[in-house]
DNA sequence: GATACTTTGTTGCAAAAGCAACAAATATTA
DNA sequence: TAATATTTGTTGCTTTTGCAACAAAGTATC
């Protein structure tokens, strides 16, 4: 959504488990929008994007199954997204040599780039976002994170 | 997006930063996604609705200026959102007095009873998906998501 | 008080998400 | 193996989002 002029008025609730639900629910999205804003700004593609071709970059080429997997979306979102990047030039559908109903999603050289493109803008949004964590924080957070899952 | 079979194979890289960012990246919207989905399948509509509601009954009836601040979304989206809620007939726009371009929204009496509807399953589902934390946990998740505002 | 600037809310159009139905391939089972 | 069920991916249709432009009201500046 981006622009948000107005300050934000959030006022959290007394009890631990609403202020812990109301922060996730608004802080959490909040600075995901704001690294999202920056790479936009910077001419690039959303996270998703990014998402796709490291998992590639980190695994080989994918199904769109694994994809989906990794990434918590629907089958229709993956399927038509890789149809956007392929469109795009950055990836590439193969067969899948085991599963007949399978695509092997490859990323192209174009793809590699991209992706070392965005890391410039997305790694140093994603660091100032969570500047205002010490580090000790940032595991901690993450440790409460995963138990959540 | 909501069916989501197969196991999420969520690797966390090694650095803090950005540990802490995949993990909020993914199971903060996983969280959400939970809930949102046990509000749909009960037939209620989505949290958003909920949100302007709720922020209404609190504060009493609001200009979209200040929803639109209260849940960080942009303003056409509000403006499209309260078009589909007084359709609906759970909020009715009025004139602001002090600002001839500014709309004040009420509750209707719909409105008030829906929202008492969705708490009954949203309530419980929030505490269901934080279940996994101690209340100190909470509060820490509480403590650092405020840091990052 | 006339001028430019900002804020608030809306809207047309294009892009993307969600739902439900589907075909094809694979797994399961009897 | 034949019959049934499941998984994978796609697509038509509808709803929702995002962008950009806009009008109307308000604010500031001169």
């Amino acid at each position: 959504m981006q622009q948000q002029s107005r300050a934000s008025q959030v006022s959290l609730p007394k009890e631990p488990v609403q202020r812990a639900w109301v922060a996730l629910q608004r802080f959490g999205p909040a600075l995901l929008d704001r690294v999202e804003t920056e790479l936009k700004a910077a001419g690039f593609p959303a996270l998703e994007w990014y998402d796709v071709l490291w998992a590639i970059e980190r695994e080989g080429p994918l199904r769109q199954r694994d994809l989906a997997g990794h990434m918590l979306i629907a089958r229709y979102s993956i399927s038509r997204l890789v149809d956007r990047m392929e469109e795009d030039g950055v990836v590439t559908r193969r067969e899948c040599p085991e599963d007949g109903r399978g695509q092997m999603v490859h990323a192209t050289p174009a793809g590699l780039n991209l992706r070392k493109a965005m890391w410039s803008v997305y790694g140093k949004a994603m660091r100032e976002a969570l500047a205002p964590l010490s580090e000790k924080e940032k595991l901690q957070l993450t440790a409460i994170l995963t138990k959540l899952a």
